[in-house]
DNA sequence: CGGCTATGGACAGCACCACTATCCGATAGT
DNA sequence: ACTATCGGATAGTGGTGCTGTCCATAGCCG
């Protein structure tokens, strides 16, 4: 157990503690006090870690997951579920009641051609978002839908494409598992990266480094209406604004 | 503060706790045993509920992203900046030495002709994301990296038009934490949705509900390396398989 | 064969977090 | 005057993800 720590990375007493929660397979009793562990174990290692790291899961939830990268005979359907479910909070399903935000769902899935069940864990969640933009008094942010939904295709797509790439049952269940799971985090990372490239693109700094873009009145809005700016120009290359950092 | 806890429908305690916390600003003292709130304590309160519940802020980032909102005189950039932050982990951010999944990231900034700063957190999540990719071995998932910046660009277009569609400062800063926190939920509930339908279209579910997708051999892979079917045809409306439910 | 150390397993404890329950003095209403 | 309610302060609760302690056993060394 020491090597497989040491190996791994992960601390003794959390192996423990993963074999106990059983997110870690048991080794093979050599003897008595005596295990050993292999391949597998190190790897699995590394894909506990990097669910509950990277992916923010619950150690409950990724037993979850972990139980169904096992299961061979399992549906890809299905295995697509449980990691969807894994990421998406529970709380959010709870007590969700047909209205104005399940109707807006609704049409998009229509407008689309979308083929959702009414379970899908992402229908609720987004009914859910929609009916906090319009508590919060913000109808104006239920407008994005379409253009994430856009953009929500085409990451499906590229997800499917990943893993139908796969070899084997158990590839393609660690893949659905890692893409679902990481994914979501790669996403909100690139798109963090996409805001502040398209807005020092929007609004340019200038050289005084106590301008203050959106002080005193409007800042003048340019063309930020034009959101098909899908050829990068190699504009503003200079004037690189380092965030600010938090306080 | 009873009526206030009636109106918005957080219980008193909690009411109590997020004053305590200072998400929710004290209200009109008018005797030493009577306090009067407003309409702007409904309002604060149901997004301190949305950030908390829908966005799954922690008290101690809520706190710092209000006090962004109530900071008329803060740039644009360090709004976005800082609502960023409030939803990236922050243990994520912490011992990342450059290597080859930063390297992965800064090419994908060149190629794009992104404008992206080193501290950006995105920039550093991304590359946690490929790490975490290639350290459980699956460098094909690298690969989704472009189609993912694809769909972060359309998103971040969307977000800065709504942006800019705003009237005055606190209704911008407002609009960027509304969207940036909440925008993460929407597109991964929408991802979710849309990895059903795209499932679902590439793999027809037989009529036997036992059928094993994925079981026995590779699943003859179809054209799942056409991503750019943004066109939805009106294919397989039939057939609808419900989710199975985790056991 | 005797002692030393290391191992794996069980269990309890800890730190953090988001609340929640209790208490208290000060009114407000009757 | 009396009771109910209010606000505020403080302590407690339940859940989670480890982490530390203890112990019987076993391998190793002389």
């Amino acid at each position: 157990m020491s090597e497989l720590s040491r190996v791994s990375g992960v601390p003794v007493p959390s192996v423990k503690f993963y074999l106990r929660e059983g997110l870690l397979p048991a080794g093979r009793r050599a003897a008595a006090n005596q295990a050993e562990y292999g391949d597998e174990h190190v790897s699995r290692l590394r894909l506990i870690r990097a669910l509950l790291d990277v992916g923010g899961l619950s150690v409950a939830s990724a037993r979850e997951v972990l139980a169904v990268v096992d299961d061979e005979d399992r549906p890809l359907a299905s295995v697509f579920d449980v990691a969807q479910r894994s990421v998406s909070r529970a709380d959010l399903y709870s007590a969700r009641t047909p209205g104005a935000a399940e109707d807006r769902i609704d049409a998009l899935v229509e407008e689309r051609n979308w083929h959702v069940s009414p379970g899908n864990p992402g229908r609720i969640g987004a009914a859910g978002v929609v009916d906090a933009f319009l508590r919060i008094d913000r109808p104006e942010l239920v407008g994005l839908l379409d253009r994430y939904a856009d953009a929500a295709e085409i990451v499906a797509q590229a997800d499917l494409a990943a893993v139908a790439g796969q070899e084997d049952v158990t590839g393609m269940a660690e893949t659905i598992v890692a893409g679902t799971v990481l994914g979501d985090a790669m996403f909100a990372a690139l798109r963090r990266m996409a805001q502040e490239h398209v807005t020092t693109r929007l609004y340019p700094v200038s050289a005084d480094p106590s301008a203050d873009l959106a002080g005193g009145s409007r800042p003048s809005t340019p063309d930020a209406s034009a959101p098909t700016a899908s050829t990068p120009d190699a504009s503003t290359s200079h004037a690189h604004t380092p965030h600010a950092s938090t306080p």
